[in-house]
DNA sequence: CCCCTCACCTGATCGC
DNA sequence: TGCGATCAGGTGAGGG
């Protein structure tokens, strides 16, 4: 599921159920599910049961729950992370359960976490997963200059252009200094986050600019109305629930979103461009691929 | 430092 | 019907 979009749909379906709900259980039933959790400094169930947990942020395609501080003194070598961090790879998602639902009926749970809320009761948030590309792990928050708080592994991501601290000056002229095809540029997560291969497409069409348009050829002009463009189909989809193309994508009640309804160039190969008529076209790109319209987005 | 390729996985679909 | 090739929303390690 996991471009910006979807994600901040978790985050606000997460939100009302985890936010100051306490920790009780917590079952790993694949490993996988923690291969970015540093098991060195301590194991995530016996860290994570007890904790409580405060609202979920998110940052790009980062998604994490701060957990409320522990009082008392650190026992000797005790470690006490203070978020569970998730990113949820290709395809994984966050479900909400009643307490009572069993994992082994459906595929893919990799791991479930039991909650005890102080309205909603007891619950569980299963964490699905079919090709494993997700993971949770403990992290320690880290202050950034502005003032906010960021997991260690989320630090080194540029902040995400639907944040109000996002520098778009910086991101700009940071622009001007890659010699990279601009859609390269676009899913590098250190210099603008939650952009994936869905909405890179999306924007670059929108903008009429060419994905193998080298980022530093770009007019500030056609840069600044790319970065506008970004932004409007982000939160477009954001409001249509995100882009699900099968099961793989749906909120954590699982349903799927709408915004592949109002895809323009992603996935639409072969069909006409709807502002120009000119048949759009997918190439390979960066073992994946791209779909743009061969006639408006011209390389220059 | 910058840039790029590849590995990491499972499952659906398509062509032969 | 079977089977191999290809493809899918992402990230980060490591090589040049």
């Amino acid at each position: 599921m996991p471009e910006l979009p979807e994600v901040e749909v978790v985050r606000l379906g997460l939100a009302p159920a985890v936010t100051d709900a306490v920790v009780t259980a917590v079952d790993v039933f694949d490993e996988r599910a923690l291969t970015r959790h540093d098991r060195t400094r301590g194991d995530f169930a016996a860290r994570l049961v007890g904790r409580r947990m405060s609202e979920p942020q998110r940052r790009g395609k980062f998604l994490w729950v701060p957990l409320e501080p522990l009082v008392g003194r650190l026992a000797e070598g005790e470690w006490r992370p203070d978020a569970v961090l998730a990113h949820l790879g290709m395809t994984g998602q966050l479900l909400l359960r009643e307490a009572w639902a069993r994992p082994d009926d459906e595929p893919h749970v990799r791991m479930r976490i039991e909650l005890r809320h102080p309205s909603l009761g007891e619950l569980a948030v299963f964490f699905r997963d079919q090709r494993t590309f997700g993971s949770l792990a403990l992290d320690e928050l880290i202050a950034t200059d502005a003032g906010d708080a960021v997991p260690g592994q989320v630090s080194h991501i540029a902040r995400d252009p639907l944040d109000p601290l996002f520098d778009d000056r910086a991101f700009l002229s940071a622009l001007t200094l890659k010699n990279s095809a601009i859609k390269r540029v676009l899913l590098d997560q250190g210099a603008i986050s939650g952009v994936g291969n869905i909405y890179a497409d999306e924007a670059l069409w929108a903008a009429r600019i060419h994905p193998e348009q080298p980022a530093n050829t770009l007019s500030r002009a056609k840069a600044k109305l790319l970065l506008a463009e970004i932004r409007v189909v982000l939160a477009k989809a954001l409001t249509e629930g995100g882009t699900s193309f099968d099961a793989q994508y749906v909120n954590v009640n699982g349903q799927a979103g709408y915004f592949a309804h109002s895809l323009n160039a992603y996935g639409r190969q072969g069909t006409p461009c709807p502002r120009c008529g000119a048949p759009i076209v997918r190439v390979s790109f960066m073992n994946r691929s791209s779909h743009f319209c061969p006639r408006d987005q011209r390389l220059r």
